[in-house]
DNA sequence: ATTTCAACCGAAAACGGTTTCGTTAAATTT
DNA sequence: AAATTTAACGAAACCGTTTTCGGTTGAAAT
């Protein structure tokens, strides 16, 4: 059970443990027939080399931190496995934790990443991370460090995320084009960032349309949460029956309506089209499916790793480049539940 | 940007690096006037030990790998997040991959696992996995190694379980309890040993209660998706109308029929009861909402990252124990698809 | 016969800690 | 006063690689 190490090879052979370094790693200036002895018993050891001590000596593991929200979230699932298959084929691997949506919680989880020395971090802000002081450090210290998703305008490094102003922009303009006049909006307060474009790309397209935004109509849940929808949804049934279209900031909320219309016994999408946002999977079999707006994670997730991967190659390179902010594009996805 | 390490501390104070290791790890051997001066001036530099330097000496490095056969799954990501909040207890880390449910893919991630020098693998086995030599091989070398849900008998190794069989039937029992006589089952191709031992929880209940098994409502779907849920279902609604329970043995599947029977204006639960498996997000949300088995997703998480926790220790006292199974309970949650 | 130059190899430093084992000086015991 | 113990510290080995910088051959060029 002894680990073979490149000493050990090196005393069997009678040689250095330079040579034999060299001999494995293909260096100019070591004989073929040194070379074959080598990694003939090298293989036949079944040798491999320490990464800890290959860590030690380049300092770097080979590994990026990927801090979230939520793990368990359709969304940021697919954001994990946009950025553990990408990762992988640049040689990385992938540490995940999460912040449970908690400020103190995510200043925890990066002092345990940096702690862990990982080569870069991808992190998604918590919903009430309101300063950034923990990043900021983080940055300043050099650490290869990128945004998604929940990003915030006043911390300066790469980004990547969606464009939620145009992308609920195209969502309440397919209602519009699919014949509705009177459309409610159902989004919860107004803390993160993506609620707050989502909600102008709204207004936009009621302005671009000249449909004047009607402030009763604007329905402010709890939460992101199904019953939130819901909620919203009775109300629209028993209070505004003129309303022949709802767009929810989330899936889960225009569910929750979908709902609340079906227990009214109102006709979707003949009475009333609904719209979500971020097509999670669960979007594709409610009754009926229903119409959103796709947030492709594996997308973003790709392009955070590379963003970063770019990050750490300037940093050991020493080039500096300015921040980028790069947005992945969206479409509105037409099901029945529009039409 | 100069990381500062314990030599330059060293230095700086004009002693030894064994005092300044000695000061910082609370050994005894040395005067408190120097052990404040240490830590006073580590504490200004903001000295962090290098990991690893440490993972080196100590030939650990407190990462464990977690490999599953799908990240995207409500199930998985359960075990995701009950795995890396328990390791986040134990001071582990956590590397996440995924199989794709893939033989091959299986192997090449293991590989990569063990060039992590990660200090554990938690295992749960891709669908067409059905040698075992690459498991084998990596709990010969001593590697601490836990399987989780997907297991195999043909390898001796710490598991964590649900009793399928067991579940299965008390799901079955919960139509029986609820007035079907007449209980069909949907399943996929006997591949994978949980489909195998729900159908037998499936047959063992039927047993029980005098019914006897009727093949020919014996349903097997291509896969376990949605479609091959509807498709059973459509059959059912057009050859099969004396049915009046389904027993699916995933939710995505029972959600699939519950969508047949309702384009089929079959009511459910009045006409048919309706029970899937895995207490999934979304069956939370389904029209009706759909009754389930609980698959503690985060408890089994939780339990396989102890397990290995133990393994971990045992090993290194050399401590050798005989590997054990732990199943984890799972419950029928009832909601308005049965009554 | 001397110089030149490859080709090949090894010693040693470096990465940054931890830990064993001495060593010294002071304090205590005989 | 001599012997013994204790407290406090440091030298050095060790973990396993990588890489620089010489050094030694032998062959080719002068």
């Amino acid at each position: 059970m002894s680990k073979v190490s490149l000493t050990k090879i090196s005393e069997i052979l009678g040689m250095s443990k330079s040579t034999v370094s060299k001999a494995l790693n293909n260096y100019t200036d070591v004989s073929s027939s040194t070379r074959k002895k080598v990694q003939d018993l090298a293989n036949k050891l079944n040798y491999k080399p320490n990464i800890f001590a290959q860590n030690l000596r380049s300092q770097e593991s080979k590994i990026i931190g990927l801090l979230m929200p939520e793990i368990v979230h359709y969304f940021f699932s697919t954001i994990i496995s946009g950025v553990t298959e990408t990762a992988e084929k640049y040689g990385y691997s992938v540490i995940v934790a999460q912040t449970k949506d908690d400020y103190k919680s995510e200043i925890k989880q990066l002092e345990l990443l940096l702690d862990k020395n990982v080569d870069g971090i991808l992190l998604s802000l918590a919903d009430n991370t309101i300063q950034f002081n923990h990043v900021k450090g983080v940055i300043n210290q050099g650490v290869p460090f990128v945004l998604y998703d929940r990003i915030s305008k006043l911390i300066d490094c790469n980004k990547v995320v969606i464009d939620d102003v145009k992308a609920a922009e195209m969502a309440t303009q397919h209602l519009i084009d699919t014949g509705c006049k009177k459309i409610a909006i159902i989004r919860n307060q107004f803390k993160s960032q993506g609620t707050i474009d989502r909600h102008k790309g709204y207004k936009k397209a009621l302005l671009e349309n000249g449909i004047v935004y009607d402030k009763s109509i604007d329905f402010e849940g709890q939460d992101f949460s199904f019953n939130a929808g819901k909620i919203v949804g009775n109300k629209i049934c028993e209070r505004h029956k003129d309303v022949d279209g709802i767009f929810a900031v989330t899936d889960l909320m225009a569910i929750g309506a979908l709902e609340a219309l079906k227990e009214h016994n109102v006709a979707v999408p003949d009475q009333v089209s609904v719209i979500g946002f971020s097509n999670w999977f669960l979007s594709q079999i409610t009754t009926p499916h229903l119409s959103t707006v796709d947030q492709p994670g594996f997308e973003i997730g790709q392009t955070a790793f590379k963003l970063l991967h770019q990050e750490i190659q300037n940093n050991k390179n020493n080039i500096k480049e300015p921040s980028k902010t790069v947005v992945i594009p969206t479409t509105v996805i037409s099901r029945e539940s529009t039409k």
